[in-house]
DNA sequence: GCTATCGTGGAAAGCGCTTTCCCCAGCCTA
DNA sequence: TAGGCTGGGGAAAGCGCTTTCCACGATAGC
């Protein structure tokens, strides 16, 4: 292979040598098929393949003026780009990260992946993204990929799941990848190994239930998500808290679990109403679901919120774009997303994991009133 | 630093050994920091690397039953991965594909990327996502980053931008990327190197504002996205070329550039019916900016659609969760991607540059309708 | 004037993996 | 029984790059 390389490479001829780019003239010219490489810049230049490397990665070690601007030169000439898997395999430092979201195509996720990247960027890394659309064992598999890569970190962003199994798998998986001198980083999850950002889903569950008690509203339903996530269990807990501590209760029969989606906030609300008539204030779990309520309540000319209250979790863009404006409870997602990559890219010893927690608050807006008279 | 590594390679010990340290030297063993290698897994199964691989890749190659389950329980004990550095090194075909966006949490974006992924995914590929966040130079930092990662194929998304400067050198770029035996296809840009996807918009433009002058409308207002993005005067074209064909024009004064956001939508807004007060439909050129005419109208009270008609451009979910629903033009962003991604993966000779168009359709809801009388 | 000392370039040893190429049995024909 | 296969394993040559380590003039020190 090697020698039918070099062989494709001679007959392209015109070693180096003369002025502009052999690059454009078709059917001789050419830099022929398969990438220019740091030998062909070096040869084209008249050094050393080591002195190339040094002028083009700046290395600290002197280069005389005049090699390094024929090196300049050739790599201009060449359109060189180095091969950086060569790069990486040669160097010891990893320069890629990774990150596994549910999907950054929701808005949530994609909030947090922009701080995650904008961190990721300030440090010079190349963020990698992956879905792994809420289906664990993808999950687990974008673990394995990503060690392959050689990242410096993996951010795990997104709930976690009451699943022992999985939890222990990827654990394992992790805790490999950290023994290869690897970071990770969790967002919004425990049980896990790795640094973490805990966003206070529970006492925004508080906040917001003990807000619309505020309202006068005695009778709460919530449309919640899966109930293996534990987002799903910490704000539902939240909930839980708030009215135990208004000495009321949120019967089983007042929460309904669907998917942390439109379509799943419509459906819940469908079967929350017809079950429990007496509800006169939704708490949604995200905005999505939210967004959901809202459309099916209007489809069915049930008045908000004169007649029923809905309120969201999360604060995404849409929530004040829909009308009526969605209350929610906000969480800084971006600021999130940054906080993670940092302590992902601070990697100090794997020993104290740290965790930082941040907090939410309610933004009232139109979708919430005083239950009906 | 070999050396330094296998030293501190001794230190952690605890190798999750069942026999005997194979012909290791005594007191070696431990896994440590640094990754394992296949040379630790053909050491352990105690058979050459020559022959894990094969196991571990599957090779067409017959290894005998013993010799495979040794290397695939040494692998499993060892959590063994590859590193797709060297894979991708000493392999010859290349694995992962990249695609360049202006942001992914644009929904516009993410609908796109939601069919590349897919796509990318069937053939077994990894997808590395990219936003330029619609800075050009980023653009083309970009480029060179995934022809340094040997991605197959690259796939430009977004608008193109009315650069000259910009496009010789972004084709230089890809010229030589494709020189290399890389694959390029773009979605929606002409002028360009690379098979292209190219969505009606110009078409689109015609539609919506026809679908307008259908309603009675006879003073169209335009809010733009910026002059320089392609798609912004194709689809601007396309209303122009509406107006002509029913004997009308569109004077500059109606047409208000900004930003492709909900906030640029808003202060067009503003500015488009504080210069032309006798508009009766804004067209908003992507449904962000019609969300923020959107919200700016119901700020000053201004009834949509009784006294404004207002529509938008792509058909984004929030389209149909906003109040009123908007009416817009339906783009199929998914399919766009997934169709940018065959024609990326499916990579022909590059000669016969091929071109895909993609329908954009009218859907009508409740923003629009006739004028006031 | 002869050895220490720089200052610079190049040779070459890997990084971890894939993939020829080659070798060694064992088995089958004549 | 010799000769040729063939199945199965290992040695080793790279893939393209970085980074010691060494060599070699030129300067400086005594």
């Amino acid at each position: 292979m090697g020698t039918t390389r070099r062989a494709t490479r001679g007959i392209d001829g015109s070693e180096p040598e003369a002025g502009p780019p052999s690059g454009d003239a078709p059917g001789r010219g050419g830099i022929a098929r398969g990438a220019v490489t740091l030998a062909d810049v070096a040869r084209r230049a008249k050094v050393s393949p080591a002195t190339a490397s040094r002028v083009i990665n700046g290395s600290a070690k002197p280069v005389a003026e005049e090699l390094r601007a024929r090196v300049l030169r050739a790599v201009e000439d060449l359109r060189y780009v180095p091969n950086a898997h060569a790069q990486g395999l040669a160097r010891s430092h990893r320069i890629a990260v990774g990150v596994i979201v549910h999907d950054v195509s929701d808005p949530y996720f994609a909030e947090i992946t922009r701080g995650l990247q904008r961190v990721a960027t300030e440090h010079g890394r190349l963020l990698v993204i992956c879905n792994s659309y809420r289906d664990p064992a993808r999950e687990l598999e974008y673990v394995e990929l990503l060690r392959a890569q050689q990242v410096a970190a993996i951010v795990l962003a997104g709930s976690g799941y009451h699943d022992a199994a999985f939890t222990k798998e990827i654990n394992a998986k992790l805790r490999a990848y950290q023994q290869s001198g690897g970071h990770v980083s969790v967002i919004g999850r425990h049980e896990h190994v790795g640094d973490a950002v805990l966003p206070a889903n529970e006492e925004g569950g508080r906040l917001i239930a003990e807000y619309l008690y505020g309202l006068g509203h005695r009778h709460i339903g919530v449309i919640a998500g899966p109930k293996v996530l534990t987002t799903t269990t910490d704000r539902l807990a939240g909930i839980r808290r708030a009215a135990k501590e208004q000495g009321r209760s949120l019967p089983a029969r007042r929460v309904v679990h669907s998917d942390f989606s439109r379509d799943g906030g419509a459906t819940a609300t469908a079967h929350l109403l017809h079950d429990s008539p007496e509800v006169t204030a939704i708490v949604a779990l995200n905005d999505s679901m939210a967004v959901g309520a809202l459309a099916w309540l209007r489809g069915h000319n049930i008045s908000v919120p004169h007649q029923v209250s809905v309120v969201g979790f999360d604060d995404m863009p849409v929530a004040s774009d829909v009308t009526p404006t969605l209350t929610t409870v906000r969480l800084p997602l971006t600021e999130m997303g940054a906080r993670a990559m940092s302590m992902a890219l601070s990697g100090s010893a794997i020993h104290p994991t740290r965790v930082e927690r941040v907090e939410a608050i309610v933004v009232p807006r139109e979708s919430s009133g005083p239950p009906p008279a």
